[in-house]
DNA sequence: ATGTCAGTTCCAAACTGA
């Protein structure tokens, strides 16, 4: 099965290129981050082909899991701050993903905080936000469950990472306590898909700022990221970086990857 | 500081967020 994740900056805007691309691609789940904005065109996407469930708010954040095959939400909000009112969670399972008899497959779709400017409020919301979520990481593992986060999960892991580290040095992405907290995921369990298929190959990126012709001259970073809970390990085939949605007119400034499971 | 795009708002130039 095909899933992949896309952060689309906002889904009115990039409806358009979302229709084209999920016609080709044909993705059995789809993971949507920055949908920005209340509305969500669920019955557009059933048209073609896919259930969905959506946490949107006015202007900002906003994900939704799309699928071909029925799901059901297990959760709209991260546990552990009941003041936090940002759409930027969305938990939910899909029967028998994996093939007949396979069981529930959990499905984790993230739009972690941007953080910047470093030193301030957002800063600290975004350390605050990643400490809750590896503490949810740490109770799906303590489960059967096996288990795909995805998302644009708003970190740098690695030099790598990144065209330039020194071009990052200031920003929220790309802090220690950032990369820290992204390394301790690793180190709990958990796999990150496309580094572990490409493990060094650098200028892989799946964002590009829309100024200054980063996109043409590849001047990018890869943040949105696949963690795969210990059981589905064995069975990663492919992660990949699709770059022909950026290279269309009115493109998100994010493009989206994409993994096999067999 | 700059660059660009999307959403929002005293309806349209200026803001916020990324």
């Amino acid at each position: 099965m095909k899933i992949a994740s896309w952060n689309v900056n906002s889904i009115k805007a990039r409806m358009p290129i979302l229709r084209g691309w999920l016609e080709t691609v044909q993705p059995d789940v789809v993971l949507l981050q920055e949908l920005k904005g209340l509305e969500f065109p669920a019955e557009e996407l059933r048209a073609l082909g896919y259930h969905s469930a959506a946490v949107t708010q006015k202007s900002y954040n906003g994900v939704a899991v799309l699928s071909k095959q029925p799901l059901e939400v297990v959760s709209t909000t991260l546990a552990g701050d009941d003041e936090d009112s940002h759409a930027r969670f969305l938990e939910v399972l899909i029967e028998d993903a994996l093939g007949a008899g396979s069981g529930p497959l959990r499905v984790v779709c993230l739009y972690v905080p941007n953080g910047n400017p470093v030193g301030t409020e957002k800063f600290e919301y975004k350390l605050r936000w990643t400490d809750r979520l590896i503490e949810q990481m740490r109770l799906w593992l303590a489960e059967t469950t096996p288990t795909v986060i995805g998302g644009d999960m708003n970190v740098i892991p690695t030099d790598m990472d990144c065209h330039k580290p020194a071009s990052w040095a200031k920003d929220a992405l790309f802090q220690p306590e950032v990369k820290a907290r992204y390394a301790q995921m690793l180190g709990m369990g958990w796999m990150d898909a496309f580094r572990t298929l490409h493990p060094d190959q650098g200028g892989l990126f799946t964002y590009w700022d829309y100024f200054r012709n980063a996109f043409e001259t590849n001047r990018g970073i890869r943040i949105d990221h696949f963690l795969l809970s210990p059981a589905l390990h064995g069975r990663l085939v492919g992660c990949e970086i699709d770059r022909a949605p950026r290279m269309m007119e009115k493109p998100s400034d994010h493009t989206p990857i994409v993994m096999e499971l067999g």
